[in-house]
DNA sequence: GTCTATATGGAGATAGAC
DNA sequence: GTCTATCTCCATATAGAC
């Protein structure tokens, strides 16, 4: 028993170390440059050992979807205690950059390869809509007894905001700089906050109907 | 002469055919799943022949980077007659979509390709600041003298008006519906200008700076 | 000028010895 | 679990027919 686990314990050991090497090697060359070859190799292991612990390339990048699903209950806990939307929304856009960040430098890589017609990878091909869905969820949540309310912008606001979220992010990997990520985060979400009770205002309905019907309309 | 024409004509078409192939399998495949031997068995050609036309798989890339150089004048001369800032913004962005439009399908694809660190196709790479200039530059020449004026935005107006062409982009690409994005497109434009003017009244000075400052400290 | 046929070396992946 | 040997398919390059 004891022995099997050490086993255990050191296979896992040489999988972690493939999954890091790997991870490392995507995001300096890109996913379609990297060779099973060069991870074994940087890894310390011949080609038919990695071969053991991963079955395909693209199951390291499995496996580092795997470990970045969500456990959004902390999420819904810290929105009991908190209505203001600007904070939630900060709350909830950190949450997902904690836990993405292990593996930062390597999303925009694996997510530009993942967009590949026909890709298993692609979180934008089948399982999309349930990912998708999930991440929606969160948002709703957000705006449920949120200050400000909705407002006029009720129908469509977690969408947008589901959307300012995905922009936040994208400038997150891409400019690769935690402390001007966090200065747009706090700066843009109050200004959000805003801009919602701006729209309550009578002279602007007319343009907040505007905005629900386009969102609308471009959503299908 | 006329001999030698026609070969040349052949020759021509042959490479168009190629090109056209390869760029259909790009976007329907990936950039990196495409083979030679596919674009050349698709094109009807032998795969040595195909070499004579490209001498590689990334020349093909070249080719449409090299066909979709800007001539930027006509927009220079739009803009002498029309000052309406809204109208502007739309002639640019649709400009820039003529130009796209016969390669649209294979952007993302090539796009998400040439952003692996160290491609020599990458726009993001060495060539990036070059063409991001003269892409800024029609965006300083759409503000001066434009209707609404840029008020207390003008320092970084023609910046942010340049990532939201980006973004209308981006949904043009991936979305791939020509009418929901030319909705966007006019909708979005004149909510703009009606921005632009709601920040020039007093009570709204304050968070012009705001926004001002961000994006200043956000570009360095 | 254009094409066919073929060679080389590297990629992902697998089989089977240890 | 890890290794070596090997399979198949790819990009690339070139020799020579037409």
């Amino acid at each position: 028993m004891t022995g099997s686990r050490k086993i255990q314990g050191r296979s896992q050991e040489t999988r972690e170390r493939l999954f890091a090497t790997a991870l490392e090697l995507f995001s300096r060359k890109g996913f379609e440059k990297t060779t099973m070859r060069e991870i074994a190799q940087e890894a310390g292991l011949a080609l038919g050992a990695s071969y053991y612990h991963f079955k395909s390339k693209e199951e390291i990048v499995l496996e580092l979807y795997r470990r970045t699903q969500s456990d959004d209950s902390k999420i819904l806990i810290f929105f009991q205690q908190e209505k203001k939307l600007s904070e939630r929304l900060q709350f909830l856009i950190r949450y997902r950059m904690d836990q993405f960040r292990p593996y930062r430098k390597s999303l925009w890589v694996l997510a530009s390869a993942a967009v590949s017609p026909g890709n298993p990878l692609s979180p934008f091909s089948q399982d999309s809509r349930e990912i998708r869905e999930l991440a929606l969820e969160a948002f709703r949540a957000l705006i449920k007894d949120a200050d400000p309310a909705a407002g006029p912008l009720a129908e469509e606001l977690h969408y947008l905001l589901w959307l300012y979220q995905l922009g936040i992010l994208l400038f997150w990997v891409l400019v690769e700089d935690e402390k001007k990520t966090q200065l747009l985060l706090s700066q843009t979400s109050s200004m959000i906050a805003l801009l919602i009770k701006a729209l309550k205002l009578p002279p602007l309905r007319p343009l907040a109907r505007r905005i629900v019907t386009l969102v609308q309309t471009l959503r299908d």
